[in-house]
RNA sequence: GGCCCGUUGGUCAAGGGGUUAAGACACGGCCCUUUCACGGCUGUAACAUGGGUUCGAAUCCCAUACGGGUCACCA
């Protein structure tokens, strides 16, 4: 059964990284019909956010990636927030200390700061307490961390993405397991916990890469089965850097607040840095779950590229069936249009393959409401062979059409109509339809046609606009 | 700096010894068309560099360059 872990530490934000890495275990888990569960990394207390679990819940919620086990809903495995266990880590670290894997370490910070640093030469800690016997420290009450005690020889360990990744032990350092708050580093605590939990597979950022021979020196000393890793690339920004709250990258709720879709952010992300291998681009959670494989991880980072995401939003509008679009779009059909008698259904099919988000709706329906100033050469269109002449005379004939037509006024119908009346003045469609278009909506583009828009206003705002036209071409 | 990882068009990416090196976004053109869109067709554009191995390399190996990660009592 493979179980896997969402593990973010609550920082009151989510990052599209975090999101698209809860994504991914989530999958590898369903996939197999295994657990997907949450656990709440929250180990480092100065760094406590009030409500930012709650952005968790809310997000994973909001996108559909249901969680087996957590702390909202309890499991088998539990307590599922980190620092609910605080105990269960002492005590793993004391086993550690008992075989010799980790000992009790009394340096002051101080001590630890006067240390060349390793970016200068080799450094790190100097295994100063290493064989150090701590009881009389001990007894006297002094201050320790509980550190790993790094074995020579060298460390191999297996990631599904990158492949065996081999490592001299010297680079390692003695890492600290249990801090001067009793609290496990995360590290440690991650170790301990993923065990505990039955996690077969840790999927978290590349930045982990680095300290995966030591969880794995962790889990030989502990006797325990190592998991499977998978290391995820970072997605980057467009120069490259990795994203980040501090640069001001977009985050999944900034995101939301532009107008994207969650499953369309969802569709997107599960697109970087994987790739289902054929080409494949649109899929729901549940397709994407029956799609993935490791095998689709990319070893290379993958830039965001927002103008790829709006497109898709766009799509995932044009996607929406039945009244789906309507029902989304309506309350900004109704801030927008405030005339009275509109078909807001004609409305939200006129505008739904035009967007790419909904606050796109009101500029396009912005001269339904009120006929905006115009100057008379939106009349003159060459592909349409219409200039100010002709659409004035276009005007006059249909305005005197459109007040002999009775009801019902019906689109297809009155197409029909206009293009015939065009045949019998021997004009072209354009240059009767073109001078509709232009009277009625008074912008260079609009959502629809002639026809539709003298459906849209009926007749008696249609000829009132279009009496509009002709005075100003009259002039 | 040491160690680790990576590098296919501007971006996402397929391809893992023999391909005209897919597809998508973006950009341009054409078609459709009552404008704009949508849709359809199409164009520009890529294997980081240098050496090997091989009959043959984007694919395997080695260097170099460039990029990223890591080296905390942060996660």
């Amino acid at each position: 059964m493979i179980r896997t872990r969402f593990a973010p530490s609550p920082t009151g934000y989510m990052h599209i990284g975090n999101l698209r890495t809860a994504l991914y275990e989530y999958l590898i888990a369903k996939r197999e019909g295994g657990k997907f569960l949450l656990r709440i990394e929250d180990t480092d207390a100065e760094r406590f956010v009030e409500g930012a679990v709650d952005v968790i819940y809310n997000t994973l919620k909001m996108v559909n990636l249901k969680h087996d086990e957590g702390p909202d809903i309890g499991g088998p495995y539990g307590p599922y927030v980190q620092s609910e266990r605080k105990d269960i880590y002492v005590e793993y670290a004391k086993k550690l200390i008992d075989t010799g894997a980790a000992y009790y370490c009394f340096c002051s910070k101080a001590r630890l700061e006067s240390l060349p640093k390793k970016s200068e030469d080799i450094g790190g800690y100097d295994n100063h307490c290493r064989g150090l016997d701590p009881s009389e420290n001990l007894r006297k009450g002094l201050g320790y961390v509980i550190r790993q005690m790094i074995p020579e020889g060298q460390t191999t360990f297996n990631d599904l993405v990158f492949g065996d990744i081999t490592v001299d032990n010297e680079e390692l350092d003695d890492q600290i397991l249990i801090k001067g708050d009793g609290l496990p580093t995360y590290n440690f605590a991650n170790v301990v916990d993923d065990h505990l939990m039955e996690i077969t597979h840790v999927v978290r950022g590349v930045e982990y890469l680095s300290s995966a021979p030591k969880y794995n020196l962790l889990y030989e000393a502990f006797g325990w089965e190592v998991p499977a890793y998978v290391h995820l690339t970072h997605i980057v920004g467009q120069d490259g850097a990795k994203l980040s709250k501090r640069r001001g990258d977009a985050s999944f709720e900034d995101l939301l607040a532009l107008g994207y879709l969650p499953e369309a952010i969802m569709n997107y992300i599960a697109l970087l840095g994987w790739s289902p291998g054929d080409t494949r681009e649109f899929f729901t959670l549940s397709e994407l779950t029956e799609a993935f494989d490791i095998k689709g991880l990319s070893k290379s980072p993958s830039a965001f590229d927002i103008t790829k995401l709006t497109w898709m939003n766009g799509e995932y509008f044009k996607k929406m069936e039945g009244d789906k679009f309507y029902e989304m779009a309506l309350p900004v059909l109704k801030e927008a249009v405030k005339k009275e008698g509109v078909d807001f259904k004609a409305l939200a099919e006129i505008v739904k393959t035009r967007i790419s988000f909904l606050k796109d709706i009101p500029e396009l329906l912005d001269f339904i409401d009120c006929l905006p100033e115009y100057e008379t050469d939106l009349y003159i269109h060459k592909k349409m062979k219409t200039d100010e002449a002709i659409s004035l005379e276009s005007l006059r004939t249909v305005i005197i059409y459109a007040e002999n037509r009775q009801e019902p006024w019906e689109n297809d119908a009155i197409f029909a109509e206009l293009t015939e009346l065009a045949e019998k003045e021997g004009l072209k469609n354009g240059q009767i339809l073109w001078p509709i278009r232009t009277a009625l909506s008074g912008k260079p583009t609009s959502p629809c046609g002639a026809s539709e828009l003298m459906v849209l206003f009926g007749k008696d705002e249609s000829v009132r606009r279009m009496k509009k036209g002709v005075e100003l071409l009259g002039k």
